[in-house]
DNA sequence: TTGTAAGCGTTATCAT
DNA sequence: ATGATAACGCTTACAA
């Protein structure tokens, strides 16, 4: 376990430039109880020598580490890289770093051992995670910024509409001509997955159309589960004309079947996934899906906890909105609703 | 700027166990310098207690944080799934964590300023990153283990036999009747995809078929640089009957285009993709793809950068392997060559 | 506006 | 095998 050399420090700043170290400490944290003078001289010294403050000193003098944790357990791959980016902006400007945390196993004392030894600034939790409240106590516990992403029971935390955006969906696949329509959950015990199967009954509801149990099935927002989804729903009669998943994966996966089974896509089978993620536009066809703002989500995470200010966590509201590409055929029932399926925005 | 309470400290447990403070530091570190009973009285007391050791306070006195850095410039953003979860394992029974450093503009100074800031355990440069020697050079100066994935010039670094894949891949689609073969290949500036590409002309040269400009078009690793090249290699006349990409995304962008311009895949073009990412199997046809093994490789990375022997970084060799799916058609020239397209390996 | 001194929680050195 | 003590590089009282 060799030592490295240690390299300039606050000290020979503040003797080169002939002050105090508290005074490179206060210009390093950008107090302005600094004269100009004498600012502008240690600056000068500072860039000549390459200074650059002890992230690990200044941890342990703050008690608290510099980087922002994703947390989260590694069942919902699609929306990681919008929520990684989205947070990475986030940081942008300031000195925090993200560290990537999966859990699994006893995720509370996985997570309860994390914090104690990183301190970090912050935990950003994804759903599943976010929905448990023991996690987020913790975190208070323990006097970390916690935010939990997705909707979460008691209102804290970022989420969006999922559930009128699910019943906008499909109220739009009605208006193309949709009636049986077929919905892949996602995990039962996920509240964003409630809230956007909710959302399904409602629609289907207002419209009066046949919301059975066979018309929904569940699957754990996983790919694979999307196939197995697919095969179910593809085997009720009469056969849905539209089928919509809780997440693009999940969505991908219907596909997949769809395609194993000779059905083309739109047209013997409309299909519609939930989040946008990246995926949704690098398959064939296209596929429309409800776009959840998670990177903005995320972002806006980071800011709740780079702020000093102690504001309740507003639980500001987020909105999905449609983004048609070419995976949903009007069937022209009513031909009032215009939005024809090759109205995609892709160039 | 709120100071938060502190917790068990080494000296606490010290005292506790009636012993002084080195001894539990050596207890953390493994040290086999201590008493049987010692150790069993200290064990017992940090159960008790709920000590953990403050990551700062060590970072600070080994001066290296426990992290270990994921150096990229997002260009390539296929293969990052599986090198975070290939590290992510890497890093498993060790108190390092995972943290994500994209790097944009000057990268040179971006990097050394994180290393300067944070000394990380160790870097992993993703490519192209990982082809700059002058980042490196870069760690190395700052004595920070620095581990490039890829085929890097000199040897160093962790990568795989691409261009001999490459000509693999190619051969096979001979085998299977393909004359008229169209390469979509990475940036003209990057190693790796160099690699590719000459393992494209090897293998057209050996068999003595076009491999005239026309049929290479250099994208950037992108989605939309793949529906571009698609369009420029649907063009080429006589059409070539297989395209194959450097990367998935890319693929599926040529994908993308052949299903706008209404060609049926692989009925009417075959296309392969590289590195079988995820995307491979989620996209319909599920396409066949050269599996390069990222995630073992970044597993791999890691262990380099725990084991503290300072073994000069052998250059293991990583074996890509094809992965056969839907997307290629056998044209039937050469009966002998029996891996039909359907032998397709999802359930 | 600036400086002094005492930590923050751990590890290495050199004793014993 | 174990302990006293001085770092490590920065921050916050509290002065001046």
């Amino acid at each position: 376990m060799q030592i490295p050399p240690s390299r300039v420090t606050i000290n020979d700043v503040a003797r080169l430039a002939g002050v105090s170290t508290k005074t490179i400490s206060r210009i390093i944290n950008q107090s302005p109880l600094v004269g100009e003078e004498t600012r502008a001289r240690v600056e000068a010294v500072i860039a000549e020598t390459g200074f650059v403050p002890s992230a690990q000193a200044r941890a342990l003098a703050l008690r608290r580490n510099f980087i922002v944790a994703l947390v989260h357990d590694g069942s919902d791959r699609g929306i990681m890289e919008a929520v990684e980016a989205g947070m990475l902006r986030g940081m942008e400007g300031s000195d925090l770093s993200l560290v990537l945390r999966p859990l699994q196993g006893n995720v509370a004392a996985h997570l309860r051992a994390f914090v104690d030894q990183h301190r970090p600034s912050g935990v950003v939790l994804l759903p599943p995670l976010s929905e448990m409240d023991e996690l987020a106590r913790l975190c208070e516990d323990m006097d970390t910024r916690c935010v939990r992403l997705g909707k979460v029971r008691d209102g804290h935390g970022l989420g969006c509409d999922d559930r009128p955006a699910m019943a906008v969906l499909i109220a739009w696949l009605v208006r193309l001509g949709h009636r049986r329509i077929g919905l892949v959950g996602g995990p039962e015990s996920s509240l964003t997955a409630q809230q956007r199967e909710l959302g399904y009954l409602d629609a289907m509801a207002d419209h009066d159309l046949d919301r059975g149990p066979s018309l929904i099935v569940s699957g754990d927002n996983s790919f694979e589960s999307g196939i197995e989804a697919g095969r179910l729903l593809l085997e009720v009669s009469p056969r849905p004309t539209a089928i919509v998943a809780c997440n693009d994966e999940m969505a991908a996966g219907v596909m997949q079947t769809a395609g194993r089974a000779g059905l083309t896509v739109p047209d013997d089978l409309s299909i519609v996934g939930f989040d946008d993620t990246p995926l949704a536009e690098r398959i064939w066809p296209p596929l429309t899906s409800m776009r959840v703002p998670w990177a903005e989500m995320a972002r806006e995470a980071v800011s709740i906890i780079r702020a000093a200010a102690e504001q309740p966590q507003a639980d500001r509201a987020f909105t999905a909105e449609l983004v048609v590409r070419n995976s949903v055929l009007p069937l022209g029932d009513q031909a009032g609703a215009a939005v024809p399926s090759s109205a995609a925005q892709s160039g």
